[in-house]
DNA sequence: GTCTATAGCTGGATAGAC
DNA sequence: GTCTATCCAGCTATAGAC
């Protein structure tokens, strides 16, 4: 690995630990044992070097994510993707949501902004439209479209978000944490499945 | 309202905008229209101002969950009132999970040992015993009984983080948002009876 | 109690040797 | 490319006048 990748995956690490503000390029350059001018060397800025890992973590995802919902599978085998898909990426990357939330807290509109020049925005209003077509046709349940999509975006993230608290209110410890959420998927969407079924 | 008071309220709001690495005591001071040295009059440190905001934004929450999760009603009403309570808890105080989850991560040691201290914290156990139970006797669906709370948790908390994420994919505006959002109670508490009836 | 002024430190950034 | 040394802005915190 190259001097310039070792930088960005410390950086990442760092970045996702302590947030913009809170991170230290001086921490990101002892965790890997070299100087911080080295840092500035290869990123010019901490701004700069932030920025490029910020595009990296949504290129990462955003894409995926875009393809399962502009799919054309029929309604319950498109939950079934979204949520496997969603959960094993944030599962084999789980401080995105965290990382994520980070930086949209501090500036909103400047995060959203960023976001929308990249165009792997995912698209959700076809989505929307199936699930409103499923509902008049009476084929599931009657829902809020946009909570359905909500409660379905929420149950696959804020585990992964807060799992230090929910770990210290359950007690459970690492180990069979990972145990539980290996199955997450299966759970999660036939929760959804059993919700919206007739 | 006493300098003390409004200086603690103006801290607040900082505070959970930036977080707190990234909260100025300067931006605070420039809130109220006063001086920075007033903030350290009165308390001290930013690390002190921090702590008392803190512990102030959980004995409003946790004490009220701990409440509905002990009571002693039967599993669908306690669902409903957890729901109820919950998401009315956070919708009065939007900003409250972004706060704890920014703090959460910076040192979620530190985090979950000063909530700890206070004895206002939720013991899930007995609810999910009832769970159990109810599972046994075969009254609901199969779930994983810790899955299923997160579920719970997940659609009440999550909204509320990723707003601003929510509001730019879907682009809904803020009066639509609140219309929308007046409705959230009746429908989680729909969509998990419903994800639980056999 | 509230303000101005300033001390003292932290951390991002750069210069310059090697 | 990598390091040491150092600059300088921005921040917390305090001293001291009123």
């Amino acid at each position: 690995m190259s001097t310039e990748e070792k930088i960005k995956e410390a950086a990442k690490k760092i970045f996702i630990k302590r947030g913009y503000a809170g991170a230290r390029m001086n921490d990101i350059a002892d965790e890997l044992g070299m100087n911080k001018a080295l840092l500035h060397y290869y990123y010019r800025s901490k701004e700069k070097l932030f920025e490029v890992i910020f595009f990296e973590v949504f290129d990462m995802l955003l894409p995926k994510l875009k393809a399962t919902v502009t799919t054309d599978l029929p309604l319950r085998k498109k939950i079934e993707l979204f949520v496997n898909t969603y959960v094993d990426a944030i599962a084999s990357n789980p401080y995105v949501p965290m990382f994520i939330l980070h930086e949209l807290s501090q500036d909103p509109d400047r995060f959203v902004e960023k976001l929308k020049r990249r165009n792997s925005f995912p698209e959700i209003g076809q989505f929307i439209l199936q699930v409103i077509q499923e509902m008049e046709e009476k084929n599931i349940q009657q829902y809020h479209p946009f909570h359905f999509f909500m409660n379905m975006i929420s149950m696959c993230a804020f585990p992964f978000v807060a799992r230090p608290m929910l770990q210290a209110v359950s007690g459970i410890g690492d180990e069979h944490w990972n145990e539980i959420m290996a199955i997450r998927k299966e759970e999660v969407t036939r929760f959804i499945l059993n919700a919206i079924r007739i």
